[in-house]
DNA sequence: TGCCTTGATGTTAGCGATAACAGGGCCTGT
DNA sequence: ACAGGCCCTGTTATCGCTAACATCAAGGCA
């Protein structure tokens, strides 16, 4: 920096003032001290500007160490969307979600000095321990309680599942089972919440859930039951893997579907659209929450505390050849 | 850092030589330290050490911003590598694998003194890319040209390929056909390789490659050609989804697989056993690539360079339910 | 005894940036 | 013509830490 200023003819601080777009800078100075920089290929150092400053330009999110691919993708795209607005992204993967986990993952990035940080926290335990640490940082929980009063982005689960429901009544089934996620996450509770509305303000009859987790075994174990159940019609799975286990029970049984069974999804995996039958399911815009979030993280960043605003981003529903009328 | 030293009664050097584990200290005041520093809930600051130091405790990984199931699942395993080792890890994401995204992407790592860069680089121009940029700084580079000689860790694709390909011909199949990946990543260059050298080593005739990309879309217009073609009966796919679209393919057109046809993919993907049939495959390791990698990135960073190491690990073939002997 | 080595600790000087204040032109109003 | 601002720029201090050197006591050896 100091040759930069020596080159430019001008003080170190200067040069600075024309890295941080100070107004007060003649144009004449900021050309040259901007070609100087150029010459010389100087790039500012980050931890320089971090320990005076006190903050990073970096985000630290907290994730769950999952493949499962919403929380995947959910993170692809807030780091996209991160690198657009400038920010650097720091990932803490945390195997389980529970107090002690997050809290060092969410100590860890305080030590680089992040900006804020975000925490994908899907699940109560999570939720619980988010409550306990936000610590004066801005932070955004994502995928979290809807109850809680902190920053919050959420895909709409139960605009989603209602939307699913309704789409297999109006096919004419007389009523829609669900096969749902683990219990302990907000997705599912939302899911189901949405389903159980669809169906109550239908005036029909709500069919107990039947439990599973978010994956193809669980949905198969699940589908092995359904499928020896002849009044079962129309599924609703909580996702795309769930569905896809159902599959194979109703193919193995010789349940045809959509013929016999229609199922809707939830997730739009990119293999959907492969399935056998190809999958109509439900597409959460995980572009769209990323964006949201940043949003909500840099407005705190840059004014404080902005209350405890919460955003929900509604997904959509994608026709493919999973549904159809009911046999008889 | 001044109040710990204050509370211990000792200056603040010492207090620094102790978080450090610099061997000449008393053992006495050691344990006072730390006292202190439990006391007070010092946490150290990063950044003024990075700017001292010169190098921070983060690693850099520039990624291809896909949510292809390969490269999420290898960059999840990193991270949970190097939190182990105790390193965070700012990922910058890159839409395209070329030379600006990549040597952008890695010179925003380097302004934020990162220990190290690893660059996931599975195609040709991304390797390129990387050639010119390596400014004496640890790099390593993941899934990249096995030929470069650089620090390099890569599945053996080759292996996996041969491994599937015998394991079909050994059903009793005369040849098998290949739907390969993308021509410009290196993964499918050495399935190719692995594929025809099982063929060869046969005294096989070797079929022509069916090119695709990654995805089931591709797989299923691969499918429809292959299931039009009687003589098929053994195909391995270069990725689990290939082999979904393949079967589903198969399916439309009444090919039963296994009967008709034998099918093995590459990946194992959680819900391959879940597909119809369950699908046989190969599994990477990606744990042991993650493993490889950070033991290769730390060896540069405390011993300086190293040489050219290069690792590869050996995948392991999942048998299910999608090979069988021929029809006839 | 006295000099030299060694281990434990303290002191000082940066690392590379920003913040806060100081100062010198130039314009304005009277 | 001169005080009082506003621009623009420079000087100095500081963030929290580690490197390098300085210091001092204790012990080995001639």
């Amino acid at each position: 920096m100091t040759d930069v200023a020596r080159l430019a003819g001008v003080s170190h601080q200067t040069v600075s003032r024309v890295l941080n777009g100070h107004p007060n800078v003649r144009e004449q100075t900021r050309l040259r001290v901007r070609a100087a920089i150029a010459e010389l290929g100087y790039r500012p150092n980050k931890a320089a500007r971090a320990l005076v400053t006190g903050r990073s330009q970096l985000i630290g999110v907290v994730a769950q160490n999952s493949t499962l691919y919403g929380p995947a993708s959910l993170l692809a795209a807030f780091e996209a969307a991160a690198a657009e607005a400038g920010f650097a992204v720091s990932v803490g993967r945390v195997n389980v979600l529970d107090r002690n986990s997050i809290s060092d993952a969410v100590e860890r990035h305080l030590d680089q000095r992040v900006a804020g940080i975000v925490v994908i926290a899907p699940t109560a335990s999570a939720n619980e321990a988010v409550g306990e640490v936000s610590a004066g940082i801005p932070l955004v929980t994502v995928d979290g309680d809807p109850e809680r009063s902190t920053p919050l982005v959420t895909v709409d689960q139960a605009a989603g599942a209602f939307a699913a429901t309704t789409h297999l009544l109006s096919a004419g089934h007389r009523t829609v089972w669900h096969v749902s996620g683990p219990s302990d996450w907000f997705d599912s509770l939302g899911r189901i919440r949405g389903w159980r509305t669809a169906l109550e303000t239908a005036g029909l009859e709500v069919p107990p859930v039947v439990p599973a987790d978010w994956s193809a075994s669980s949905g198969y174990r699940a589908g092995q039951m359904l499928a020896r159940m002849p009044e079962v019609s129309a599924i609703f799975a909580a996702n795309d893997h769930l569905a896809l286990g159902i599959l194979r029970a109703m193919s193995e049984r010789g349940r045809r579907v959509p013929h016999d069974v229609s199922l809707v999804g939830f997730d739009d995996v990119p293999e959907a659209a492969y399935f056998i039958p190809p999958l109509t399911t439900i597409r959460p815009d995980f572009d769209a929450v990323a964006k949201e979030t940043l949003e909500l993280l840099l407005a705190q960043v840059s004014d404080g505390d902005v209350g405890a605003p919460q955003r929900t981003v509604a997904p959509s529903l994608v026709q493919r050849d999973s549904v159809a009328p009911p046999a008889e």
